[in-house]
DNA sequence: TACCAGGAGAAAA
DNA sequence: TTTTCTCATGGT
């Protein structure tokens, strides 16, 4: 059982500064819902970037709905995946999740699934973990799932609020219990979460000089001890 | 050359 | 049960 602290309410504050100092970030970047599900497995320890190289290549060969990708040539599908990494495993997950895709009859099936029994479903699939899960339900079905992932890990650990380490469930739980938001909400925070991560605090120890330097003498007091 | 970047599964301890 | 290893691109 998680509960919310004076702590957490920290994590609006935070909310509230990246969103005025930012503005909305009208995430997911892709175009279709599918292109987003196979987006989420191939972001997986990989620069959104390269991910962006990968997609161009699989819209080139056709390859972004289930069929295709299932019946493409293995060499061509693992040549298109290269620029997102570990192509070979890549290959391999995403034949896993179109397979299981397809078997649960699309998108329109799928919707009907209630968060909770379709967050189990997609653990399942072989390559597919609790962030990717995630990324899933809250950007292509629009569930209110937060996603805790290396950027919000990384800036609340340096903003003094969670030590890091903790584990996925037990964050996911805190923020959502501090948040107590929709989907559109948590879709907003976690992307600019990102966005502030890759423009501001990539490589600093600490959140300095930035629109969120305050709070980190706000949270060194209230952050308990492991 | 070394290090780092939006994970997850398998193997080893 | 927890920790370590594997996968293996591209930019700085």
């Amino acid at each position: 059982m998680v509960t919310a602290t004076v702590r957490d309410k920290a994590f609006v504050v935070v909310y509230e500064r990246l969103f005025d100092c930012y503005g909305p970030q009208y995430w997911w970047p892709a175009q279709t819902t599918f292109e987003m599900m196979i987006g989420a497995i191939l972001t997986q320890n990989t620069a959104w970037i390269n991910v962006e190289r990968t997609l161009t290549n699989l819209k080139r060969l056709g390859l972004l709905n289930a069929q295709a990708i299932l019946q493409c040539p293995e060499r061509t599908l693992t040549e298109a995946l290269r620029p997102s990494r570990f192509f070979n495993v890549k290959a391999r997950r995403l034949h896993c999740f179109c397979r299981w895709f397809l078997a649960a009859g699309g998108l329109s099936n799928l919707q009907e699934i209630s968060t909770t029994v379709l967050r189990e479903k997609l653990l399942d699939i072989k390559g597919i973990g609790p962030e990717t899960a995630d990324d899933m339900l809250l950007y292509a079905f629009g569930r209110p799932v937060f996603v805790i992932d290396a950027y919000t890990r990384r800036l609340f650990s340096r903003l003094g609020l969670i030590h890091g380490a903790e584990p996925y469930d037990q964050l996911r739980e805190r923020f959502e219990l501090a948040m107590q938001g929709q989907a559109p909400l948590y879709n907003e925070y976690h992307a600019l979460i990102v966005r502030h991560g890759k423009e501001v605090c990539q490589r600093k120890a600490r959140c300095t000089g930035c629109v969120l330097s305050g709070i980190c003498s706000f949270a060194s007091q209230t952050l308990p001890s492991s």
